[in-house]
DNA sequence: CTGCTAATTGATAATCGTTATCAATAACGG
DNA sequence: CCGTTATTGATAACGATTATCAATTAGCAG
């Protein structure tokens, strides 16, 4: 499982320094969450755990998300449809490329977000304080299925 | 009630060369959705519409707002957290700068999305077919009341 | 290593916004 | 005005998430 970054290790001593317990289940969903690139729901999370953790109940994952969210050490990414997505790689707001046909979801590098968020509150007198950027479309996988 | 360019206008048209009925709870509801400015919920709508429409069910909200939702006349914008806001006045996708406080939601006049979009497309591969753009931050109203 | 205590877990019930169901009503073409 | 059929109002069902609670276990003191 490949995280970058010390990403799993960031989340665990979070953990540690508010005197959370550390159990094998929070070890291991943090595990998944720190991967990187990838931006599972709750029930992938449950599901690829099934065979380490056969007993883990979906509200152990469901609880262990958003305690790592209201540590600041995942981000969701939530959707009018109800399904929500998570990213322990990158717990900070950041535009998202979202497939509509195999909902795959990258983390493409963008400029020019700062300068937009500028121009919206010369604009509208707003302070911001954060963004929600996703760009839907077909990914090059799913285009060449056609 | 004072809906702009004809908007609801544009949406009874739809409505009539579809074939669905003209009743008189679909047209208020068109009318709320019109006016300029506005994002309402369900429950605001049904709320605004009581007086003259006692007996209407919240049903019938949901049910003509998924209608106009259909024929693309209406925008919705969900949230995670389940609130779903409406746009009948720009029912294509567009940024919204969005008030934390109060919540009142904004149609800034941006430029850059279109370049953004290409952006992410070289960057990705996607062929970007959609958005959603999202400014959080204070409105002037709301920074003034601390 | 052992035992204590409070946090956590697993199982399940409750919640809440939305959608489906269905009998009664009403739009609209003839 | 009539008949057909969509629509309405009332309410049940739905599904993802959250709350509840007894049983378990992590962390720590002895
Ligand atoms: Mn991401
Ligand atoms: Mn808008
Ligand atoms: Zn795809
Ligand atoms: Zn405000």
């Amino acid at each position: 499982m490949p995280e970058k970054d010390g990403r799993f290790e960031a989340i665990i001593e979070k953990i540690r320094a508010k005197n959370f317990k550390l159990t094998p289940q929070r070890m291991a969903i943090a595990r998944v969450l720190s991967d990187g690139g990838r931006h599972p729901t709750v029930e992938e999370i449950h599901e690829e755990l099934r065979d380490r953790f056969p007993t883990m109940s979906l509200a152990t994952v469901y609880r262990n998300v958003l305690l790592m969210k209201s540590l600041g050490e995942v981000m969701e990414i939530g959707f009018a449809d109800g399904s929500n997505r998570y990213d322990g790689m990158r717990p900070h707001p950041h535009p998202h490329a979202i497939c509509i046909a195999c909902r795959e979801i990258l983390d493409p590098e963008l400029s020019g977000l700062e300068d937009m968020s500028e121009e919206v509150a010369r604009e509208t007198g707003f302070e911001i304080v954060s963004h929600r950027v996703d760009f839907f479309g077909i990914c090059p996988k799913c285009r060449a299925k056609k």
